[in-house]
DNA sequence: AGATCGGCCTGGACGC
DNA sequence: TGCGTCCAGGCCGATC
């Protein structure tokens, strides 16, 4: 079970940065060698305008005309040295910002699938995910009827597809198995009508604002940039409760690899 | 072009 | 106790 960054997680992570990044200098990069790494010494000197989010991609925009695109990986945290929570960089950092206000920035990860790029301003055209991103799920973009549209022209299964982040932007593998079993879909679907993609629809947003409201799920790693855990894993009605009771219908929840990720879904109250 | 699959990376869980 | 093996998983790139 793991507790991998996805919307409401990125979203919360956000929250925190934008008042302590936005309006600061980058004065210096200090980051590991690594493929992950992309130009990120061209952020050196930028003055940051902003922290935004678009799916599971922070986005900090500079006055260089530069983004700074971050991307937390399975395991990555960005906290902030001499804070009132106590934070000192361990071995796991691989990415230091220093600032104009005398802030350091860490980018911590253990597993190191984060990734941080400089782009030109709004060129993503090297970043796939990115370039190709299904509109904001809370945001009007994210329509009904063009989810339906998208969910009937693919024949991959509905969670994989999901997964690619093409349909919508943000939705991982904790909140995927959170919707379909919401919205009654099994997640080997392949076919979806426009009432069961209505449903679909609104139960990611549902289950993704809930979610930004509690500040994410944290099992383990998970954590904000002021270092707190998010309130959302105890309200989990479908991931990593494989062999429980579904709570709609009471038949054992199944765990499935599908598309090579773990799913939990309830076969008996999960349609195809 | 869309779909599929292996690889990346690491700590922790598990088995003997 | 200690060692080996397996697992988790977002995204990317190669391949069909």
């Amino acid at each position: 079970m793991e507790d991998v960054p996805e919307l409401p997680e990125v979203e919360s992570v956000r929250r925190q940065l934008h008042p302590r990044l936005a309006g600061r200098r980058i004065v210096a990069v200090d980051v590991e060698p690594q493929a992950r790494f992309v130009d990120v010494g061209r952020a050196a000197g930028g003055r940051a305008l902003a922290v935004t989010r678009r799916g599971k991609y922070l986005i900090a925009p500079l006055d260089t005309g530069l983004d700074l695109v971050m991307h937390l990986g399975m395991t990555g945290s960005f906290r902030f040295r001499g804070g009132a929570d106590g934070w000192v960089p361990d071995a796991y950092v691989r990415a230091t910002l220093q600032l104009d206000d005398g802030g350091v920035l860490d980018f911590r990860d253990v597993r190191r699938f984060g990734r941080l790029t400089v782009v030109r301003t709004g060129d993503y055209a090297g970043i796939a995910t990115l370039a190709r991103l299904g509109p904001e799920p809370l945001s009007d973009d994210f329509d009904p009827d063009r989810f339906w549209a998208a969910l009937a022209a693919t024949r991959m299964a509905v969670k994989p597809y999901l997964l690619t982040q093409r349909p919508v932007a943000g939705v991982g593998n904790i909140y995927a198995d959170e919707a379909l079993w919401r919205a009654r879909i099994n997640p080997h679907a392949r076919r979806v009508g426009r009432a069961r993609a209505h449903s679909l629809w609104a139960a990611i947003r549902a289950v993704l604002a809930e979610a930004i409201q509690r500040e994410g799920t944290t099992f383990r790693d998970y954590r904000m940039v002021n270092g707190e855990s998010g309130r959302n894993a105890e309200f989990l009605v479908a991931y990593g409760q494989g062999g429980q009771p579904c709570p709609r219908c009471a038949a054992p929840l199944r765990k499935v690899v599908l598309g090579g990720r773990g799913t939990t879904y309830c076969g008996s109250c999960q349609r195809r």
